[in-house]
RNA sequence: GCUCGUGUGGUGUAGUUCGGUCCAUCAUGCCGCCCUUUCGAGGCGGCGACCCGGGUUCAAAUCCCGGCACGAGCACCA
């Protein structure tokens, strides 16, 4: 018995659930992050609750924030859920709330203001050692803090630390840092503050402020839920439920990272965000990729701790079904070669009425006109001398010219697509293929084209029309 | 090294909590067939897996022990 969708959240109450999904502002998402978008949607919409999109841009200076990203983020969220988040936060405008909360810490002793080296604190963390700072009291700490926030003291210099144990068996969870001191200018807030706090404190702090009652989140994690349960726990707070995921891979995507994109878009290596190259949602969505497909595909892999590898294969099967029954038929014949007719006393129709679609999932016909019998085949369908044209009839092929033998389907030749040259019109399909740009020339049946539809070329793949104008059209490969 | 996690067909996934209904689900892939309407749409059929070794049991993918493999964290990144 086959369970659909996503298993069930544990301790989930329905109409009382606050997931989030909180991606760092430093470009638009990828197929990556899609997961997250999906996963927590999902949930949200089967238990009837919220998802939080929450910017955590707390660092200024490895990952810096891009200000278009915040709207960009908005959009592919919008794209892919089809509505908007129930509520967004942005860490850099909520740098009070985490404030307060490390004076707090502060003042009831459960952290400390360290002003150890980032080397000398890890040897004596890695020998159960406490540092001299661990012994402060919180008058002092609260002055050394006022340093911190005052901008006295620069980076590197100190640092606020969780009280934990220093014998806890796990190394990184032994008095974990909160916050540092970061001077560099924040790209939406400036440099009103030079104290940041770290991921696992601004998670925790927000997560908690939001009611957030379930946590999603890669498994590469699992320390910072650790970490947090401490500091929850010197709180008083009940630690959200937490779910894990592995790494995914995408065969036809290489590693690619948000900040190595931003690089190669800035040296042109990539026209943009949405170079059909890359693996963003920008680029798949102007591609002709259905939301609905990815969306199904990422709740069809499920939650699971493993990682793992697919094909973007999977997910083009997804698509095609989704998208098929709205994909009108039309014809592409690359690198043409005319061929002529000769009727060979076969009587034949001089007008082809062909259906938009073969089973007629759209409603409509397309009207070939045969009165001139010059036509166009693919030059590698050159090679059988005996076919069928698609639609059409069978013929012998002999020095470019095509004896029609019959109307009928006589025997299991090969079937090809063809066009007549009155109706053909010169068509231009790219086609991404790994880093690589593959250029398609050819001829295009010149019936209803539409800018931004997605055809089905016949025996060729789905490409989206990306523009048309007198002397040609510019189709953008999907796939196949 | 320390800490944590994961191992079901080519790729994913269900089943593992409470052992039998599992000679293991579904999707994708591959192969073949059908369709005078696509080699690439659609329909139908086929191929193919429980990491290894012990143990418990009438019975193990499921429980126990021991290996092995892979991955992640050990950042004043997210």
């Amino acid at each position: 018995m086959k369970k659909t969708g996503l298993k069930d959240l544990p301790n989930a109450v329905n109409g009382n659930v606050v997931l989030r999904f909180a991606p760092n502002p430093n470009g638009p998402l990828t197929l990556g992050h899609a997961r997250g978008v999906t996963i927590n949607s999902e949930y949200a919409k089967n238990y009837d609750g919220k998802v939080v999109l929450r910017f955590d841009d707390t660092d200024s200076k490895v990952k810096p924030p891009l200000r278009d990203a915040y709207t960009w983020i908005e959009e592919d969220y919008k794209w892919l859920t089809g509505k908007e988040p129930d509520i967004i936060v942005r860490a850099s405008e909520r740098m009070e709330i985490y404030m307060k909360y490390a004076k707090k810490m502060l003042n009831e002793g459960f952290g400390y203001v360290c002003k150890c080296s980032a080397e000398n604190f890890k040897k004596l963390r890695d020998n159960s050692k406490e540092c001299p700072c661990r012994m402060k009291d919180p008058k002092e700490n609260l002055s050394d803090w006022n340093e911190m926030i005052s901008g006295l003291l620069s980076e590197g210099m100190a640092v606020v630390r969780v009280k934990t144990d220093m014998n806890l068996p796990n190394p990184a969870l032994r008095d974990w840092p909160a916050l540092r001191i970061q001077h560099t200018p924040h790209p939406m807030v400036g440099d009103k503050y030079k104290v940041w706090p770290l991921l696992d404190f601004q998670s925790a702090i927000e997560d908690y402020e939001q009611g957030v009652t379930h946590i999603i989140r890669g498994k590469d994690l699992m320390d910072s839920t650790r970490k947090q349960t401490l500091l929850y726990n010197h709180f008083g707070w009940e630690y959200p439920e937490t779910l894990y995921w592995g790494r995914v891979k995408i065969h036809e995507f290489g590693s690619f990272s948000t900040s190595g994109m931003r690089g190669e878009i800035e040296n042109k290596n990539y026209s943009g965000w949405d170079d059909p190259r890359l693996p963003t949602l920008r680029a798949l969505r102007r591609r002709g990729f259905d939301s609905d497909a990815m969306r199904d595909f990422w709740i069809d892999l499920g939650l699971t701790q493993k990682d793992i590898s697919v094909s973007l294969q999977t997910i083009e099967s997804f698509n095609s079904s989704k998208i098929d029954s709205k994909c009108e038929r039309r014809v592409f014949v690359r690198n043409p070669q005319i061929i002529r007719l000769d009727e060979n006393n076969v009587e034949i129709e001089r007008k082809l009425v062909l259906n938009k679609h073969p089973l007629n999932e759209i409603k409509g016909h397309r009207e070939w006109d045969l009165e001139d019998l010059d036509i166009y085949i693919e030059s590698t369908d050159l090679g059988a001398n005996e076919i069928r044209l698609k639609d059409f009839a069978d013929v012998e092929i002999q020095d470019s010219v095509g004896i029609i033998q019959s109307i009928d389907r006589t025997d299991k030749r090969k079937i090809i697509h063809w066009l007549p040259k009155t109706i053909a019109k010169k068509a231009i399909l790219t086609i991404p293929k790994g880093n690589e740009i593959i250029i398609q020339e050819g001829m295009m049946e010149d019936i209803e084209i539409m800018k931004n539809s997605i055809v089905q070329l016949e025996r060729v793949g789905y490409a989206k029309i990306e523009s048309n104008n007198d002397d040609v059209v510019k189709l953008l490969w999907l796939h196949g």
